[in-house]
DNA sequence: CTCCATTAGTTTCATCATGAAACTAGATTG
DNA sequence: CAATCTAGTTTCATGATGAAACTAATGGAG
């Protein structure tokens, strides 16, 4: 058992999502399924990785419930691959991983798109960490706490 | 070359964000390490992994200027491994994978951690999209533009 | 209805990456 | 200066990846 240390028995949220995202491929189907990919060969043709990759990459993502398969919408016999809530709630994953892009990476000007405001056309700013009451927050503003233990029932 | 395909040259700004982060590991560190961990041993206990890999993913992030070696706090001979302003910018994308998992994971209880408001002990909101002039934003309310030449000097 | 092309995979095989353990050089401690 | 600790490197077995060939089912042309 020398297997790829898996985290998903892991306590740490962070850990938990890399578990399932944490390849080098799933984030960038999510990112094509959010484009509006949904067949196989589109992904494949669009991502250019080997079809067997894609393969368990597709059916790693349905068994997690990130990815499911409907029916065929065009009418043609084949099934097609549609994004899930849990799927759909990846975006600001991949928003704060362009945003660090656009503003760290040494060659800025070979970044070929830029998130914009659809209304607007302007691009879209930083993601935002607001408190409860509507502060915003810098990282040094936060603080990890330990997980309160779920009550059961009411207060005691 | 079948090597694992390398992001560094796509147009793609989450694609060139995986090719530096988007293994098992390097986000795990750069958490540790936002969390206060800088010495190699400190890592390897922490994070549980093998040392040869641990060494390699250290020396990846340093060479792309996501850590920075530096001559030792405590007045060892040791070096430490601390993060630049370019590895402090992974923040979000730690916040919004904590996020993803609290929100989607299946077994939530078993999240130990939370991130809260330093100075109420509240939870953060999720990470907000705005436009420039304020407005949220959800993901329907952005698209892609191609990234406008850079003009050089004046406008035309 | 038949034949051919397309789609959506699976299989095979070579190579790369990962992980565990042993090993090592230099730093630190007693 | 001997024992130990730190921070790695080396070695080797195994798992993951990728390219290409292969296959079964579908769709389309005539």
């Amino acid at each position: 058992m020398v297997k790829r240390t898996s985290f998903e028995g892991d306590a740490c949220p962070i850990a938990r999502s890399l578990d399932a995202l944490g390849d080098w491929w799933s984030l960038l189907i999510i990112r094509e399924a959010l484009f509006g990919l949904r067949r196989f060969g589109e992904f494949q043709s669009k991502l250019g990785m080997a079809k067997n990759i894609l393969a368990a990459r597709l059916r790693s993502l349905v068994d997690r419930g990130i990815l499911a398969t409907a029916p065929a919408s065009d009418g043609s016999a084949y099934q097609e691959y549609v994004l899930t809530p849990k799927g759909r709630g990846a975006f600001p994953i991949l928003v704060a991983l362009r945003q660090w892009s656009e503003e760290f990476d040494d060659h800025p000007e070979e970044i070929a798109t830029i998130l914009v405001d659809r209304e607007k056309g302007r691009p879209v700013k930083k993601l935002e960490m607001h408190a409860e009451d509507g502060r915003l927050l810098s990282p040094a503003d936060t603080t990890l706490k330990p997980r309160p233990a779920p009550r059961r029932r009411s207060a005691s």
